[in-house]
DNA sequence: CGCTGCGTTGAGACTACTCAATATCCGTGG
DNA sequence: CCACGGATATTGAGTAGTCTCAACGCAGCG
């Protein structure tokens, strides 16, 4: 399970070596445990450190000064949930916990060593923050240009296919620790909307979706609806 | 004019020295001139090179099978339009100009020989596409929480302080050369709308805006009516 | 001089919102 | 054991924000 990193970077490029494996390894302080429902960074914070998510679900938001929240976006483990703060240093949104939470702390001066020791491996790191960028941006396209009903539709395809990745997904169906409030939050819309696009989600046939876990019966159809293309994802290097 | 990305680094961080200033201009391979609402770089091509506007305006574009198309940054002078292409290599989302522009190009190899022996310019370049990054959850939480008023008052507000950093706005105003269409493309709205959005700012007497020139009225109260707060722009080790 | 592109305005429709009530479930304390 | 409060999900009704369709004005240009 610690290595939970670097088995995802060796899928993206399997030139990564032994020197690799244990410099990450050892720019590791601590492990943490987090309860559900806390801030692990605040906004405005100033950070030394950055946080990989072993076991639970993170997410990151955004907030306006009248208390209005958007989900900027979900964390499964093995994610970086702030590794921008290593270069950025000065936190321009919220890490929060969704569920319990095992994270890995890696001080921001262990990772200079690796910057200037491992370039190939701090390339893989940089390549970590452009993904999640590139998921930004799918989410952006979503919200400005897809409906509340093919946004939600989005979203079950993209968490699938992450989860998938880090062995998440059990029987067609994986845990979604949101409560239709927060899933409100993610898509931009309210609560009681959430929960309308939910119950369409379910009239149709895609999904079962009861008490945190989803279960999905026609991914086919699910993807077709919210034009899901797992291109932005860049599993393509994945060779098996 | 060409040192437009050094100095803006140097603001930054001022312990950048001649090696590092010598390594960037070394790494230009050509400059090219394009004409105005040309695509640069399609989704799904894979680069071998990165482009620094050095001259006009730039937008990334994302679409959707059926042609919507949602604008998901807006750049000047000084933005690498398409960095991530270098440790991401396959392209996302499509980079087009929107006035005619002059680019300077960044092969990819010359990239990775600057990562490979000047780790700090690295992260300066590793920290350029996070301020993106920020730039992009700013969006998302305007698109996903903002009102179509609220958003357009923040876009102004963001594009006019990014040009203020280069010198793009003289006498409280500056030129943008976006229609209402590709307005309505970057807000997520309908062209008309976004018409009726604009003459709400000129109704509340925060801005003129005519012929693609936007002149600010009342910087405090489009602020005020954005929630704009320039932080998430990474200003602040900006000594002047 | 008649395109064509862009901005503007009006009217009616639709999506998503707010407010409000009700239903469940669960944990806690009496 | 049961009553209660709190959190979450569901449903209804009326409203606000934004959309689409359509028409028109204006300027630049071949």
């Amino acid at each position: 399970m610690t290595d939970l990193l670097f088995r995802k970077l060796l899928r993206r490029d399997g030139t990564l070596g032994e020197r690799e494996r244990v410099a990450l390894a050892q720019a590791v302080s601590k492990r943490i445990v987090a309860e559900a429902d806390v801030d692990l960074v605040r906004e405005d914070e100033v950070c030394d450190r950055s946080m990989l998510l072993e076991e639970g679900w993170a997410c990151r938001y955004g907030a306006l000064p009248d208390g209005r929240r958007q989900i900027l976006s979900i964390h499964v483990p093995g994610d970086f949930v702030d590794l921008q703060s290593f270069p950025l240093k000065r936190m321009d949104h919220t890490v929060a916990t969704l569920s319990r939470c095992r994270i890995a702390i890696y001080p921001h001066k262990n990772l200079l060593r690796i910057s200037e020791e491992l370039p190939h491996l701090t390339r893989m790191l940089w390549l970590m923050t452009l993904i999640d960028a590139a998921i930004l941006r799918q989410w952006l396209l979503g919200l400005g240009q897809r409906s509340a009903l093919e946004r939600t539709a989005h979203l079950v395809c993209e968490i699938h296919s992450r989860l998938d990745l880090v062995g998440g997904v059990e029987g067609g169906g994986f845990d979604l620790p949101l409560t239709q409030a927060e899933l409100g939050e993610a898509l931009g819309i309210s609560q009681v909307h959430a929960n309308r696009v939910v119950g369409a989600l379910r009239n149709r046939g895609l999904v079962a979706w009861r008490d945190g876990r989803v279960r999905i019966l026609d991914l086919e159809g699910l993807q077709e609806l919210a034009s899901f293309n797992p291109t932005y994802l860049a599993l393509e290097s994945m060779e098996r």
